[in-house]
DNA sequence: CTGAAAGCGCTTACAG
DNA sequence: CTGAAAGCGCTTACAG
């Protein structure tokens, strides 16, 4: 027998459908539903496809399917690092949220660059995700745009929006950096540094509330912050801490905007002979495992960003659903740990 | 004007190729090829074509590219872990070395489980992906199975296979493990311990390069060795380290699998007043940031894990160019870090 | 419960 | 360089 079209063929080679389909002595469309939706044939039927994918190995084609229904299945998710912890739990959080449905979840990293961002919300919007995970409030004006032209639902994570509309999973960084700040003010403290790094929309907000709290106190003062736009990392830390102690010398405490600086200065006291906290106090965020363990143990403040990936998941879910949900701004909180350091 | 099949449309809404083309007025295929081979398009339909994506905003719609070119551009890389670091640059790596390249990272969690493994394989293989990363050598016969079939291009990351057909990239962790023990020795040690976690497939052959040396010295003793499946974290560490020194109280040095149990180690040290290395040499695994930094700094083996996902994704992106790479294992080496902790 | 037809939005393979 | 036709592998919308 020769199959006239054969050479011509554009097969890809794998098993389709409609091989399933004539394997089981049924339709494609039956093949069809007696995978994605079982319940709408019969028992027999159902079995000889089953067994007839089995037998041929069959594996769906995503693309066929997407292009076909107009629904991707797929969840974007951007967030500004990799390196940082903060967001692998964060992501750990989506993972577990949407373990159960068949998502297929797109990781993007837009290193903390609005251009990157731009890029990969670009890219993934060509596969027609059903929803997106955003890290932040603040976007590009195009980010913007383009998320507004291309109606998908999007879900912001780690920051409180102002903006009732806007479906919201975190805490407030300002009433975080607010408290941490507080707290030192509290314990006696009087010249307090803020020393930041990346300079992210979080750090600033952070800072918003540091000085705020400073402010109220009367202890405001620029000489004690330092903050560079570099990438934080205990390296960094190490160094800013001289640089701290060099701009404002009489510094009695410092509140690092994230635990890898605290860490950092943490260690570079210990090399220069600084007691801390006895003649420094030194406070980080977002409480990674090491701060509890380090010697002396770090005071931070305990971000839930598991949970702000879980939620924020279950929230999209919803919304992709097509449900309306109550609460659109859910406000996780954040816990001030109290330790050796500060 | 009624548009008689508009009520059954199955149309998505959006902006398609078509579309773009009749604002060009050209055909469809001339539109096809301005976008994705300009050069065989004329200058002025070029940009009669360029203007009207513009114009009309049009996103491609990768499914159906994917369907039409039977190629997906899809890269999907598997990794045993996202809180590790290790992992995470492993990822970076790869990320920079396809960013010029259109390709989508499809990035899969495995959590060190086999199911996961085969059930993120599965699932990416609806896609159709032009090639896989994987972490690791072994890997589950229905993994294996499930590969063969799919005919999906394989770079294999993070040790060195004993085959030479199958393409790898990374350094023998055997050996890595024996340099750290051999160090040891070397200084001196007679007691030494292995303290390890998680026992995934790395963590088993360094401890395998562990006993080599212990072997060859003559100082094998089964009672110097803590071994846990759990998952490594700083706090297991702490733990352990108390196993470890009421299993084997005479135990001069401890050579942990990976930076987390070290720092955890250390850290349970210091809160004992166990001074490290007077009284116990502490070694760690992967020159995690933190162990440069914290005091006292701790010994390690330093891996290119960054370059390992760098040089395996080009490795993988040549392959799937039909190139036949003259170096199809590729050995980045590891570097033994000494410094106070041992 | 089952199926024949049409269509999703693109690209391949030809032909001119 | 340009384009009309067919096809990729599925699912939708009907009809029975």
């Amino acid at each position: 027998m020769i199959k006239p079209a054969a050479n011509k063929s554009r097969a890809s080679g794998r098993i389709t459908l409609a091989m399933v389909a004539a394997h089981a002595g049924v339709a494609t469309m039956t093949a069809s539903r007696a995978i994605t939706q079982p319940d709408m044939v019969s028992q027999a039927l159902r079995d000889r496809v089953d067994q007839a994918v089995v037998e041929l190995g069959y594996v769906p084609n995503r693309a066929a399917r997407a292009l076909a229904s107009s629904q991707s299945k797929v969840i974007a998710v951007l967030v500004p690092s990799l390196s940082n912890a903060v967001f692998t739990e964060v992501l750990a959080g989506i993972q577990d949220a949407l373990d159960a449905d068949d998502y297929q979840i797109l990781i993007g990293n837009t290193r903390y660059s609005d251009k990157e961002e731009e890029k990969l919300i670009g890219t993934y919007l060509q596969s027609n995700p059903d929803g997106m995970l955003l890290s932040g409030l603040s976007h590009s004006p195009r980010v913007q745009q383009i998320l507004t032209n291309s109606r998908v639902p999007v879900v912001s994570m780690m920051d409180m929006s102002t903006d009732p509309s806007q479906l919201t999973v975190g805490f407030s960084q300002v009433q975080a950096g607010y408290a941490m700040t507080r707290y030192l003010i509290d314990k006696g403290h009087k010249r307090i540094g803020f020393l930041a790094a990346q300079l992210d929309e979080r750090t600033l907000r952070r800072a918003e509330g540091y000085r705020q709290a400073m402010q109220e106190a009367g202890l405001l003062d620029n000489k004690l912050e330092v903050m560079v736009g570099e990438p934080s990392t205990i390296a960094l830390g190490a160094e800013l801490l001289g640089r701290m102690l060099a701009q404002a010398p009489d510094c009695d405490a410092i509140f690092c905007c994230n635990d890898d600086l605290a860490h950092g200065a943490v260690y570079q006291c210990q090399r220069r002979g600084i007691s801390v906290p006895a003649q420094l106090a030194i406070c980080g965020f977002n409480d990674l495992p090491a701060s509890a363990w380090m010697n002396p143990s770090l005071t931070t403040v305990a971000t839930p960003r598991y949970r702000i990936g879980y939620e924020a998941a279950k929230l999209l879910r919803a919304v992709i659903k097509g449900e309306d949900p109550a609460n659109k701004q859910i406000d996780l909180g954040f816990t001030l740990m109290a330790r050796e350091s500060a």
